[in-house]
RNA sequence: CGGGGUGUAGCAUAGUGGUAGUGUACUCGGUUUGGGACCGAGUGGUCCGGGUUCGAUUCCCGGCUCCCCGACCA
């Protein structure tokens, strides 16, 4: 993509009421847009990372067996009302409207009751299970106070998968998966050395859930943990009885603030029944499903990010989440010959695949190194009438600071997938 | 929802009971071109409602907004 038709600007400055680092980065960098307090607009460049997240959750989630699929955001009131889910005292996060034709309907906060309401169309056997399904969907929570900028948002996009078992020890098979799935997730994203996988309160059904905390100042969780065995305890848990159960003592645990980037739960069978949703077992008997929710935070993780991965003149995002993997910055632009090369060059790259910014406005060199520092692309390959004396580019990596000359076969061989002729 | 703060141009800020200033961004002209370059000329603004006052952006009341702390986060 062209910067130069790039309808994002950079900033200097951050705005004035943004406290929260990911959302300075991120409105300077012109990653989002804020709309009003906990609700952002994703640009461009911010789209591209959303979509790069969601690439690995999707590659993730598909290799366990996930189906993907979208629900509706708006909801029907009695659905709800079947789990006494509808009220406000026992949920206080609901956008609520009504109908023209009569009736209510609720804003998708979470989306359990009806997927489990909708699987009743599919599910009638043992024969129809396990069934693994997911979604990247936009809850709409009413929060009373939205915070941390993109972290915690009363408008936010999360994967959430749900497994529909015939028992127990089905259930418990793919819960476990995820575990794993939801590990390849974060160490994917650049995560895995401060991701845990931390118990917490389990609700109703369990002792414990499962949540994954990501090593975060701004995040809003404590936990404690022990990185050798790679324990980690949420501190709404943290109590003698756990400390006994899972073998460790207080002391060999530490205290950090984390974010939570997802979770996952165990419903039992308990939502199924109060759905009436249920199976004939191989012995004819209804049964209830056992039911489990897989939650990962989309939208917090571009926060988290954008939170851990920075230096003081920007954003300095691993590659499998960068909107692009090259920034190709034209210095000189007004030599004709330069501008000719920087072109070829990037109709080169484009050819091959590489996903490429290339800045080919008319701006002094600070001003394209500063934005590009901000943007927090990967490499930046810099096209100069000095390279182009000497038939070289420049390439700085952004996370090291690294700086390499290559020739432009070399380039091509770094950056581009499929052939360039 | 309790507490604290905030609101001036696209953005960041100053100031004042009497025609609102600066930086940046933007437009035009010129000079520049490896770290947000320079000179000149322009465009553009007091959150909303009420009150006090000859006069309110300023003071008072109410509302809203946004931020922070707490509560909440199934």
């Amino acid at each position: 993509m062209r910067q130069s038709k790039l309808f994002t600007k950079t900033r200097k400055e951050a705005p004035a009421d943004e406290a929260s680092l990911n959302a300075q980065l991120l409105i300077r960098a012109g990653y989002v847009h804020k709309e009003m307090a906990g609700v952002y607009a994703y640009l461009p460049l911010g789209l591209r990372m959303l979509e790069k997240i969601k690439a690995v959750v999707r590659e993730e989630m598909n290799a366990i067996g996930g189906q993907e699929l979208i629900m509706t955001s708006l909801q029907r009131k009695e659905l709800w009302e079947k789990t006494d889910r509808w009220d406000d005292t026992k949920v206080d996060v609901w956008f609520k409207s009504s109908l023209k034709s009569g009736g209510d309907v609720g804003f998708g906060w979470s989306h359990e009751e009806p997927i489990g309401e909708m699987m009743k169309n599919y599910i009638a056997s043992y024969k129809d299970l396990p069934m693994y399904v997911y979604q990247f969907q936009t809850k709409l929570r009413n929060e009373l106070r939205a915070k941390s900028g993109v972290m915690r948002g009363k408008e936010f996009v999360m994967k959430d998968m749900y497994s529909f078992s015939v028992g127990e020890e089905d259930h418990t098979a793919f819960y476990n998966a995820t575990i794993e799935a939801y590990k390849r997730v974060y160490e994917r994203l650049g995560l895995g050395e401060d991701t845990f996988v931390t118990f917490a309160s389990g609700g109703a059904f369990t002792q414990f859930s499962h949540e994954f905390q990501t090593v975060c100042a701004a995040g809003e969780d404590v936990i404690y943990i022990n990185r050798e065995n790679g324990i980690a305890i949420n501190e709404e848990v943290l109590n003698e009885e756990t400390l006994t159960k899972l073998g460790v003592t207080r002391d060999e645990l530490t205290e950090v603030k984390t974010a939570e980037v997802g979770n996952i739960f165990n419903f039992g069978r308990q939502k199924a029944e109060s759905l009436g949703l249920t199976f004939k077992n191989e012995t004819g008997e209804e049964t209830p499903v056992w039911m489990g929710s897989y939650g990962i935070g989309v939208t917090r993780l571009i926060g988290v990010i954008a939170e851990k991965f920075a230096d003081e003149k920007g954003l300095v995002l691993p590659a499998v989440v960068a909107p692009f993997t090259v920034h190709l910055v034209l210095l000189n632009q007004q030599d004709g010959e330069v501008r000719d090369w920087a072109e070829g060059i990037y109709a080169s790259l484009v050819k091959g695949s590489a996903e490429v910014l290339f800045d080919d406005r008319d701006q002094t060199a600070g001003h394209k190194f500063a934005d590009s520092d901000l943007m927090g692309i990967p490499y930046r390959v810099v096209v100069s009438k000095r390279g182009k004396e000497e038939g070289m580019f420049e390439v700085v990596e952004r996370h090291t600071g690294e700086v390499k000359k290559l020739t432009e076969e070399e380039l091509y061989q770094k950056f581009c997938t499929t052939d360039v002729e």
